[in-house]
DNA sequence: AGTAAAAATGACAGCGTTGTCAATAGTGCT
DNA sequence: AGCACTATTGACAACGCTGTCATTTTTACT
């Protein structure tokens, strides 16, 4: 039923040596030769099988994905992006959800990297943003390309994707700032993630440069959930000194946020302007649309699947780095500040 | 480095088979052995090589997902039951997101599914809903779980899934219709999926059940995007026979009906209810909140694949049918018909 | 204790590739 | 034609495991 190379070998004349060259692109076959075992290949439908290839080869032209993210949107799109560039290169895609907070998780990864003798991790936030965790897991022998936020690596333990988070969310504020406003509330999302601190840097950065005084009652400590977007709206909306627009860390918040200035009879953006983060899906689904960040996530994932695929070919560090600023999109939620 | 299964049978003083058998919980092996094996497995951090094993044994503990979904949300619940079946029975799970309508569909699967030695397919519509895709898979030696549309199985070539629409649909409709609502609006999601088609035929039957009299100008040939929403809820809405009620093929749809009626200053749910379909996550992130039905996708793809798992582990056929029946959420966009 | 049957263990040949290194064929010269 | 290379090809041993079947050990009886 299923064609092995000795069938091809065989049908085609040649060694099982030469079939393995033809499929694998290496030098050295004459053109003649490598067209013969082509076409058997085809008569055939022969398909090397990859259990062989990696046992014998001691590798195993696939990656893994391990990330811990409740965003289907940002898993997703990922996920398509790793698997178009694995595609590209012939490589296989393990995709491994798990836990960041379960003590063995270092345990739980090598493992899967030992029993599938894995080529490459890709890491996202909050594994990306372990530093115990990346040490331990770079004492294998597996290459690892961390996605994250910043504006410089940590290290240069691996290859990076670095994320300018603080860059975008100062183009955000300074949109609102443009627009009139004055008083502008933040909700974040949460201290462990470094993507929300980064944001809130920017957020400052911005009124700072623009000679605005920080208000820390305009600053709520939420977490990345549509509810703690209806909480911290609420709060800031209670607030003494009211804002007259709020910056959320994500699109998520800014749709809770949303939600609650709806809840209170409040109109967007004509009495309250909200800028989202993220240009999740959502945020073209909201009544008005969300003026958010945009973050090319799947190129961003396709270009960190290059880089770890690059890094396993080469022996010595190369360690690239490569850096992401999201881009403003200006949609209908935010406004003039308008002093009725 | 690595341990091999040799350096585990020298350390135990046992041969590499005794060790096979303990690895794979084999019967025939002695407790004080097993004990004596399991401490040096512990002892060398010992994980076996999957590819070695998937060769020697000729299969390959992995499934594959194969989908053509653009819904995030779907496919990361549907990912994340299957993982969980799979995490629990020590399968790998290979994601093959893909083009349903290319050509060569099904020789692209079949070549993974040669070069894999993939045990078995997760199919979800449309490639669940395609016979001939489906006939020409099962000339492989895998198996294959459909998770499709319907009251009842097309044929008995695979285990299935069946999701009860039609019931689901009827079930919503009749919500509508005991809320004292007789124009009911119903925006499909495409002809080319059977969910729409079941969902329409439950939502014709709660009318004829009711004794209401099908009004076709109120059905809208949508499909599943929130712009469908927009334009049919504007459509149904400019009907000389206004609907008071609309059922949306889903959630998806039912937010884009929000929208218009946002734009077209209609009050939700006190002018017009509108229901979804899915209980997706957004359906909780609107306003206001979505009536839906919903559909326990990770238990569902948990379900398929251990269905499939289980007929793997058959010689003959066992095809085994599972129904499940999407159910009513009622939440805030419907409401009693106002004969204002 | 002795015996037959059952249970536990082991030896060894694959599984379908790739890596290594040797062998052969082809090329450009003189 | 003959030589020294270089390009191409092939033989064969791994890779780390499981399947088969033979062998040894244990158990349950007489």
């Amino acid at each position: 039923m299923k064609a092995t190379i000795n069938d091809v070998a065989k049908q085609a004349q040649v060694s099982i040596k030469t079939v393995s060259r033809v499929m694998n692109n290496e030098p050295s076959v004459r053109q003649a030769t490598r067209d013969k075992v082509m076409e058997t290949v085809k008569a055939l439908n022969y398909q090397p099988n990859l259990a062989a290839r990696n046992l014998a080869g001691n590798k195993s032209y696939s990656i893994a994905y391990v990330y811990d993210n409740p965003n289907a949107y940002y898993v997703i799109d990922m996920q398509n992006g790793i698997l178009s560039e694995c595609k590209k290169q012939g490589y296989e895609l393990l995709i491994h959800p798990c836990n960041s907070k379960s003590d063995d998780i270092a345990e739980e990864i090598t493992n899967m990297v030992k029993r599938s003798r894995i080529t490459g991790l890709v890491l996202t936030p909050p594994f990306s943003e372990m530093p115990d965790f990346i040490k331990s897991i770079m004492a294998l022998e597996v290459n690892v390309v961390r996605i994250m936020s910043g504006d410089q690596a940590p290290d240069n333990l691996t290859p990076c994707i670095m994320i300018n988070d603080h860059a975008a969310a100062l183009s955000i504020t300074q949109h609102l700032i443009d627009l009139g406003h004055k008083q502008i509330g933040f909700i974040a999302g949460g201290a462990e993630h470094k993507s929300s601190i980064e944001r809130l840097r920017g957020y400052k950065q911005a009124l700072s440069d623009n000679q605005i005084e920080l208000d820390q009652t305009l600053i709520i400590d939420g977490e990345y959930s549509f509810e703690s977007g209806v909480e911290g709206a609420k709060k800031l909306m209670a607030n003494q000194r009211r804002p007259t627009a709020i910056f959320s860390c994500n699109d998520e918040i800014a749709a809770g946020a949303l939600f609650a200035a709806r809840l209170m009879g409040i109109n967007i953006p004509e009495q309250l302007s909200i800028a989202g983060f993220e240009n999740s899906p959502f945020s073209r689904q909201t009544w008005p649309k969300l003026t958010t960040a945009h973050q090319p996530n799947p190129q961003i994932a396709e270009q960190a699947t290059r880089l770890l695929i690059a890094q396993s070919r080469l022996k010595e560090n190369q360690n690239n780095i490569v850096h992401y600023t999201p881009e403003l999109v200006v949609r209908d939620s935010t406004g003039e500040f308008d002093s009725d």
